[in-house]
DNA sequence: CCGTCCCTTGCAACCGGTTGCAAAGTCTGC
DNA sequence: GCAGACTTTGCAACCGGTTGCAAGGGACGG
């Protein structure tokens, strides 16, 4: 079994205490008493069990990642990202897949139960109402990607979703397209209703421009074919915004079967400029979503919790820009 | 704060103990105390804190799941079905990403400091010696998608690298392929050397067949067009087996902006049938590796392993079979 | 009515650490 | 050589749980 502090402080002809203060940083020990116990711990392989320590320092340096996308590519480098960056800072980070079943309740007494020191809630599909759980129940959380609000209740990073539906209108409005489509991902995300909301009011600036709109059933590619498939059949617009890019990569797929092409017969515009966008053979015209400066202003914000819990609640609203590549006519 | 155990007690009028016995399973409970004591822990909101028993049970149900492949996006199908599985039985995953400097040693002692029940290595990069590491620790250990022999140090779940490499020789010599190329993944990887050399030993048996072969940096889109971009300027093969389907995406992407066609001027034969693999616009030729059946597997062996430490190491190998699309020519 | 047996309960020690406090030790300056 | 100040050290209690053990209590048979 792995030793323990006790043998250390035998071995070492020293008390506990001596051991222990030893392995704190700035704890009162001579220079003597630390090389003893250097010397011995390090014959005996010893390193101290930071699930005991933190029953009475009240830190276990353990962050839970929780997040309900394991489908869309983005997220890999979401997690890339983000186990980086709290492991540099020293976090450790207890991963929670909601894919499944697993409610909401569930997954806070969980992490309690685990006792994380804070929770990153990774997801532009969860209601802020998950976040705030975990507020409620005294765990500091950042919600990455989730809503944007003036009037934040808990740490909010992320983009202007409305914005960007804006954005896109405009873009697809001065590209000269009349007949215009917005594809969104699930329609109860809030992502998607601040998107269609912004797009919407950007085309009702526009009295000449005929706009249809519809929901895929979830941010991927066969959602995406799919809704694209049905939309063909049914007569569709010039150009689309896709809520996101892994969408409009399904939505290229169906058009391409389809015999048609991209941009001649149907402009599509994308939203995250996810790595795969730019691939040559994909090459997607998108609105890039500063996934980096996102999680590393979230993991920022998570360590600033750990020091400061009373902070106040906070919303970072980073700048999207459109990321111009070969899937709209040009200007 | 969070209630405790004392306080529960106290509000139910037991010991400690008592509250301690209603919420361990088998423990000898009146059902009275029982009811006294659910009804005081529901009205306070306790739940029992899993990192102060684990001091006593030794039991963390905490598994380390380490990789060093956030790049590659089966990894986000890998990183999804193992989430579920541990969480299925109870077990919690506890991410540690090794793309960055963090070397062997410090891993193992962090995982050792939280006390992990076990730990998954995920990766066809990382050597043996890796997971071997943790079984010296004393720490049961699978890894997965690792080198398979016959007489495994510690539990390795995952395919046989070399007789696909034969598998992939053999179907291009099938379709009359003469000029032959080998595009690996990192050289150094064990993956890479056994798909090599099974594939050189098929290829040896048919001595018309010439045969080159080659290593692209890594395992990704990127690396994949820039080796297939040299391969065009030196002069290709008529088909290659690249070592895995992202590094293919990214050589079909290269013939593609070369002016050459696929399966007319060159062909392509990917392992893993991603599920991009499979996307319309991509229709890649490959090799399935049954990762949902690796996976599956090796969250068994885990639990195998916390029930009963001193099983002997196993190795599990999976059979691999090609998914017929169109990167080559018929038969 | 008493002796047995079995179930339930609380005490106290323990898991592997940290930390307040007071005693012991070291170093000054005079 | 000694008072006083500062540093180092060990004791013991604590963090939030679990568990072996012995004592208490109830049911049952004789």
């Amino acid at each position: 079994m792995a030793v323990t502090l006790k043998e250390v402080a035998e071995r070492a002809g020293v008390s506990r205490s001596a051991v222990s203060r030893a392995f704190t940083e700035g704890a009162s020990v001579s220079e003597s008493t630390r090389r003893k116990v250097e010397k011995a711990a390090s014959e005996m392989g010893y390193s101290p069990n930071v699930l005991a320590r933190s029953l009475t320092t009240r830190r276990t340096k353990l962050v839970g990642l929780v997040s309900d996308n394991f489908h869309n590519p983005v997220f890999l480098q979401v997690f890339d990202l983000f186990t980086r960056g709290l492991q540099e800072r020293g976090l450790r980070p207890l991963l929670v897949n909601l894919s499944g079943a697993t409610e909401l309740e569930s997954a806070v007494r969980m992490l309690q139960q685990y006792s994380v020191d804070g929770v990153v809630v990774a997801s532009s599909t969860l209601p802020p109402a998950f976040a705030q759980a975990f507020q409620r129940a005294g765990v500091p959380v950042v919600h990455s990607f989730g809503r944007c609000t003036n009037d934040p209740v808990a740490h909010v990073v992320g983009i202007d979703n409305a914005f960007c539906g804006r954005l896109a209108a405009e873009t697809l409005v001065d590209r000269g397209y009349r007949r215009i489509g917005f594809m969104g991902g699930p329609e109860a995300a809030t992502s998607t209703q601040d998107r269609i909301a912004g797009f919407m009011e950007e085309i009702a600036r526009h009295p000449d421009i005929t706009v249809t709109h519809s929901f895929a059933a979830a941010y991927s590619f066969q959602a995406g074919r799919q809704e694209m498939s049905r939309l063909l059949e049914a007569g569709p617009a010039e150009a689309y915004f896709c809520g996101d890019d892994v969408l409009s990569i399904g939505a290229l797929s169906a058009i391409e079967s389809a015999g048609l092409s991209v941009p001649d017969d149907i402009g599509i515009i994308g939203l995250n400029d996810m790595e795969m966008a730019g691939w040559e053979n994909i090459n997607l015209t998108t609105i890039h979503q500063p996934i980096r400066e996102i999680i590393n202003s979230s993991v920022e914000l998570m360590v600033g919790m750990l020091e400061e819990p009373e902070r106040a609640p906070e919303t970072r609203i980073f700048r999207c820009r459109i990321v111009e590549r070969g899937t709209l006519r040009p200007l």
